[in-house]
DNA sequence: CCTTGTGAAAACTTTCACAGCT
DNA sequence: AGCTGTGAAAGTTTTCACAAGG
C-alpha cells in the first residue's frame, strides 16, 4: 500500500486507457470481475504489466479474486479525468476533420465535440453529425463561453503553428494535433501528435526487419562518409 | 566505429521518420549541411539522442561540419526501406478511409495507395482521388498482382480481426489500424495501432496533471476495495 | 573551436518472485 | 488454492562527458 509520489510513464496512461476500452466490452458481456490474467489476455501485456501500472494508484482489487469491472472502471476514468465529460473541439474541418466529428468513439469515454472551426467561408454554417461549422474568429469566444478543454488540430501544416498559438492564448489545455510538424508552444499546453505518415514509415521498417532476419540484408550496415 | 548487432528501439525508429520529415524541409529551404543541434532545435529530441540514433546505422555526418541534408535523407530512406517505392492498399472506405486515400503526405515519403476496398456495393467502382474502389474479394489478388506490402486497415471493430485474418493469409507486411481492438495475427505479420479515442484519453490525463500541479488533487490516491 | 561518435553512468521501465489477503 | 500488490532484479533507453577528427 505504498502508492507515493513516484511519477507515471505516458505509457501506462496509454495502456490504462487500453483497460478502460477493454473493460466496457466485458461489462457489455455482463462480466463481473476480472483477473488480470484474463484482460491482459486481449491486450498485449503481461499480468504484472497490468497489475503493476494500476499500483500507481492503489489497491483497486482484491487478493485472491481479482477487480470488479464496475469498479476497475469507475477508477480508471476518475484516473484518467473523464469521470465528468470534457469538451472538445474540432479546428479544421476537411476531409480529417469531418471524418473525426462524425466519429461516434468518443462518446463512450465522456469526450464531447461541441465545436468545429473552419477558415473557408464555404464550410462555415453547414451542420455535420449535429455541430454547426464555425468561423475561425469565434474560437475564443467558444472555448471560454462552453469551457473547452480539448482541442482536436487537423488544419493544413501551413496554419498549424499559427493556429495552434491562437488556441493557446484562449486556455486550450491540450491539443491532440494531426498536422505533420512540431508546435512550439508554452508548456504549460500539451500536445499529442498523431502522424500517419510516421506510423507507415515505422511499419515499413518493422515489416521488412521481420523478413529479412535469415536474407543477409544490406540494411543493417551503412557506413560511408559523404564526398 | 562500433556499430554491431545492437538492437534498434522503435522510438528510434518513430524518430528516424520524424528527423527524415525535418531533413525534407531543410532540403526545400536549400539548407547543404545540418548540425544534430540545429536538426533537434525544430524536433522535440536532443542532439545527443539525435547522434545515438543515427550511430546505430553508421557514421553518417563528419566532426567538426555537421551532416550533409541529401546524403542523410538517402540513408535514413534507406535504413527505413522507402528508397524503393512502398505499395499501401486501404481497406474500408468510410469516412476515415476516405480522407487517408485522399492525403496528399504520403508520397514524400515513396508510398503509393494502389487500391482501396470496401464491403458496401454502394461504394465499389466508385473512384476517389484516381483509386478505384474494388470488392473486398479482390483482395488476394491484387495484393499479390501488385506486389502489396503494407494495408490501412479502416473498417469498423466488428470487421476488423476477420479482414485482418485475409489480410495476413493474402501476404501483407504490415497492417496500420485504426480499429480500436487487438489484433490477433501470427508475428510475421506487424501491426501498428492508431487509436484517437486512446490519444484523446491520455491527452485528457496529461494535461489535467498539468493543472494539477499546485492544486492539492485527489487524484492521485484512490485506494477503496469494492463492498 | 567546432561537431560527431560512443562508452559509461544515470534514469527509467518491465519482469520476476513471493509475501499477504480472500 | 488463487490472485493481488510490490520490492528487487533485469533489461532498456536516455543523458553525460569526452576522445577524435575537421
Amino acid at each position: 500500500m505504498a502508492l507515493s509520489k513516484k511519477k507515471v510513464s505516458n505509457e501506462t496512461i496509454r495502456r490504462l486507457a487500453l483497460y478502460l476500452r477493454s473493460l466496457h466490452k466485458l461489462q457489455e458481456i455482463n462480466l463481473d470481475i476480472v483477473s488480470s490474467g484474463q484482460i491482459s489476455a486481449n491486450l498485449n501485456v503481461s499480468p504484472d504489466q497490468f497489475r503493476k501500472d494500476l499500483s500507481y494508484f492503489g489497491s483497486l482489487g482484491k487478493r485472491g479474486v481479482g477487480y470488479k469491472v464496475d469498479n476497475l472502471i469507475k477508477h480508471l476514468e476518475k484516473i484518467l479525468g473523464i469521470d465528468k465529460e470534457c469538451r472538445v473541439i474540432i479546428v479544421g474541418v476537411g476531409k480529417l476533420g469531418s471524418a473525426l466529428l462524425a466519429y461516434p468513439g468518443f462518446s463512450n469515454f465522456n469526450f464531447r465535440i461541441v465545436s468545429a472551426f473552419d477558415n473557408d467561408r464555404k464550410k462555415v454554417g453547414k451542420i455535420i453529425n449535429g455541430i454547426k461549422i464555425e468561423e475561425m474568429e469565434n474560437i475564443s469566444r467558444v472555448v471560454q463561453k462552453l469551457e473547452v478543454h480539448l482541442a482536436v488540430l487537423t488544419v493544413p501544416s501551413e496554419s498549424a503553428q499559427m493556429v495552434a498559438t491562437k488556441l493557446a492564448k484562449c486556455g486550450i489545455k491540450g491539443i491532440l494535433n494531426f498536422a505533420p510538424i512540431s508546435l512550439n508552444l508554452s508548456n504549460s499546453i500539451r500536445i499529442l501528435n498523431v502522424d500517419v505518415a510516421t506510423e507507415l514509415m515505422t511499419l515499413r521498417y518493422l515489416s521488412r526487419k521481420a523478413c529479412n532476419l535469415n536474407t543477409g540484408s544490406t540494411l543493417d550496415r551503412v557506413t560511408e562518409n559523404f564526398e
